[in-house]
RNA sequence: GUGGGUGUAGCUCAGUUGGUUAGAGCGCCAGAUUGUGAUUCUGGAUGUCGGGGGUUCGAGUCCCCUCUCCCACCCCA
């Protein structure tokens, strides 16, 4: 016999943890296309230069690859961006500017399984190609906050940065060239000291002094306003510094007048980290409940990704949403739904002889929307209440001898410890319209069209 | 990929210096006068003690290998 087993950092789910999945993508989707995004997809495969072109050496180390049986070397994408590039650089004659897409689709990457980490994971991008204005960064912000709040999440932290901003500073100083160390030790401040990151920041090559100044910035404790000023300065006149604190300041100050509360949205000159290709504003999304889970929702501005594949000038923002990261976190947080099946409505399955009714009115609930479920077999009261109950299955229609001859149907309420009486007729319409109050009026407005 | 830790019924764990048929709570299943869950009462099932090898008269308890999950590094969703 074979033992069941499965890989490390690849997982099964259960229904439960299916369907909070489900929900998750489902808001992810709503929020979206609330603002415009549009679906998209592409194959898991590509060829392994598509993805190991804008590669360093550390994501072809994690990237799972293999030839295929025709002797092709093949890649299997570890992001949905450097996809997205390649998809553009072919489409974009198709599809036009600016180009607005969304994509939920798993990825792959060979790493070290922990918490909230795998190497199988569900990834859910939006992007906009084709446009530098400012207002796509602007809008990358709102939809991550109206993303999370959609979630149910109220305490999280959006923390932003820009390229430009420590680039320009370094250029500024003629140290340019420390830029990648300069970002791997500054991106540590929140976890190791102060004065550690002091002494990688010289070690990387930084003068002391510049290293302090550096460190003044990513200390700062207060409104972004004040981090800007200092930034401001330090930059001094260099075009490229002055270009991303331009942008930030703009950033900031338009997304509080959208409407994003402002201790939510905050400059952080420490957050570095992501794929190298960004190269204007960037984003990090924090739990504040959970932060050690790291970032939830990344991403940033890089104008020149789908130039490895064209050379037309197709400039990208755009963020992902980690979907179970952010699901390891809600189990961590007691926020998992405990549903584990779709019924609404459980049929009991009373009278053998009622059978063909029983069928007819399941679909006859079916036909408005709701998800109805007849139990399998004529079993005991006892054993097909506890199967609801064990689903969280809400409401349980109950018709026997009694109930048919009196042409009513019991409805019982598991949750609300409540049972009632609906009429009953042939055509199922009482209890059509019963049920349709019960589970649509919140959530859908009257359909005038309907009446 | 590197280093450290972990692994006992579905879950959370207990298991004395290696010694007879491995336990608890929760959960699960069944019953408590014939059609009512979640509460209560009664009864019941369940583990090749992660897997393989070794030491020993004898190992859940010691050693080696391997897998898993967790933590750190790396990197990142």
């Amino acid at each position: 016999m074979i033992e069941p087993r499965i890989l490390s950092g690849f997982r099964d789910f259960l229904p439960r943890e299916m369907m909070q999945r489900q929900a998750l993508m489902d808001t992810a989707r709503r929020v979206y296309q609330s603002f415009g995004f549009a679906p998209i997809d592409t194959p898991t495969l590509e060829y392994l230069e598509i993805l190991s072109g804008k590669g360093s050496a550390e994501t072809d180390r994690q990237m799972y690859h293999f030839v295929d049986n025709g002797g092709r070397p093949v890649g299997m994408r570890f992001d949905l961006t450097v996809p997205l590039a390649r998809y553009v650089a072919q489409h974009i004659n198709e599809i036009g500017t600016p180009f607005k897409r969304y994509h939920i689709a798993p990825v792959w990457r060979g790493e070290r399984q922990q918490r909230g980490r795998y190497r199988e994971f569900v990834q859910c991008d939006f992007d906009t190609i084709g446009t530098r204005s400012l207002l796509a960064d602007l809008e990358m912000i709102l939809v991550i906050n109206q993303l999370m709040m959609a979630l149910g999440f109220q305490r999280f932290q959006i923390r932003i940065n820009h390229r430009k901003l420590l680039n320009g500073l370094l250029a500024q100083k003629g140290l340019e060239q420390h830029s990648v160390g300069v970002l791997r030790a500054i991106d540590k401040l929140g976890k190791s000291g102060a004065e550690l990151v002091l002494a990688e920041l010289i070690q990387v090559g930084l003068p002391e002094v510049v290293a302090q100044e550096i460190l003044q910035l990513g200390l700062y404790r207060g409104d972004s306003d004040g981090v800007l000023e200092l930034a401001e300065r330090a930059v001094g006149d260099h075009p490229l510094g002055r270009e991303g604190v331009a942008d930030l300041r703009e950033l900031i100050g338009s997304a509080k007048a959208a409407g994003v509360p402002s201790d939510r949205l905050v400059l952080d000159i420490s957050i570095a980290r992501g794929l190298d290709y960004y190269t204007g504003t960037i984003v990090e999304t924090q739990l504040l409940d959970l932060p050690s889970i790291g970032s939830v929702c990344s991403g940033g501005r890089y104008d020149n990704l789908a130039r490895l594949y064209t050379k037309q000038d197709l400039p990208g923002v755009g963020a992902s949403l980690g979907l179970d990261r952010l699901l390891a976190a809600m189990e961590d947080l007691g926020m998992v739904a405990d549903r584990s099946s779709p019924t609404q409505i459980l049929l009991a399955f009373f009278e053998p002889q009622l059978q063909w009714d029983y069928l007819r009115l399941a679909s006859q609930l079916r036909a408005i929307g709701l998800n109805v479920e007849f139990y399998p077999e004529p079993a005991k009261l006892k054993k097909q209440l506890k199967y609801a109950d064990q689903r969280k299955i809400p409401a349980v229609v109950l018709i026997g001898s009694q109930e048919w001859e009196q042409k009513q149907a019991a409805v019982k309420w598991l949750d609300r410890e409540v049972q009632t009486t609906v009429p009953l007729s042939a055509d199922g319409s009482e209890l059509r319209e019963y049920f349709r109050r019960e589970f649509f009026a919140e959530s859908v407005p009257l359909n005038l069209t309907n009446v």
